[in-house]
DNA sequence: TTCCTTGCAAAGGCTTTGCACACCG
DNA sequence: CGGTGTGCAAAGCCTTTGCAAGGAA
């Protein structure tokens, strides 16, 4: 609740036009449990407003992303998933069987970021991680690794 | 050389036919350096033969991938690349700054990949990872972290 | 000869863009 | 009122697919 009105206000300091499509939007990603697809956001949005457009949804969140305010995460094979920058930073866990996200400690990476600044020069961003494998169940479903 | 040798020897022996167009491509793809795109291995391909078509390059190369021959890695925002599996497990960072991959030691992720499994009971896929952020460069360059 | 493979073109899925109208501030 | 934002439709990009012809074994 607080937290999109905080969003909403932050739009609003940043001079950004609100309008009911960006609130709604914004309503939908921040009420969300986690991180959602555009397609998902527009879904959500339609059920009030059924005349909101997906491209406005891209817009939307191409600002929010762009402010700071929402995360880009692509997971590959064209998947794409945002969330609201108050999820903090996670890791996604993709699973190549099912498909199945869940979200994992973004502190588990502190040693591998550090070890890439040291070894490669290389500045991390834990916020935006996808990681492949298999879940528990996918995985006694595969007899051998792929 | 003989890489590519071994790796056309392995389709033969997986009963695959081989044609001139799986040859050059997985010519192509053994003699890179490091990790290329459909498009980049067409480019070569076609040097030697104009006529190979895109669409036989993405079959071959899932052909690769499914026999366990090559890896596909999803670099997000609509890039794929392809290894041979002689190049072994590797990490991609990818720079969000000016799009540079370069490829890191994927045993730094041993711990990260253990303490998955121990707390999410997630396999982790090592070989197919991409980790996003900002090159030693880059960095220096934007001087808020977005 | 028998399937498999190829090239071509069209279709798909997701995302972006051009445009005219609507509307926030 | 001025300048943005929106909906719509079309275009773009990468990848896949249907099909008839070509080619490996």
């Amino acid at each position: 609740m607080s937290h999109c009105h905080t969003l909403i206000a932050t739009l609003r300091a940043l001079r950004l036009r609100m309008t009911p499509q960006r609130e709604m939007i914004v309503e939908a990603l921040a009420h969300s449990g986690s991180h959602m697809t555009a397609e998902e956001i527009l879904e959500i949005v339609r059920r009030r407003a059924r005349s909101v457009n997906i491209a406005t949804v891209y817009r939307t969140l191409d600002l929010l992303v762009e402010h700071g305010l929402a995360t880009r995460t692509d997971l590959g094979e064209g998947r794409v998933v945002y969330a609201t920058v108050r999820h903090g930073p996670h890791i996604h866990l993709v699973c190549r069987g099912c498909g199945h996200v869940q979200e994992a400690d973004a502190s588990l990476l502190r040693s591998l970021t550090e070890a890439l600044r040291e070894r490669y020069h290389f500045s991390c961003d834990a916020g935006h991680l996808a990681l492949y494998g298999l879940c528990e169940a996918c995985e006694q479903k595969e007899p051998t690794s792929n």
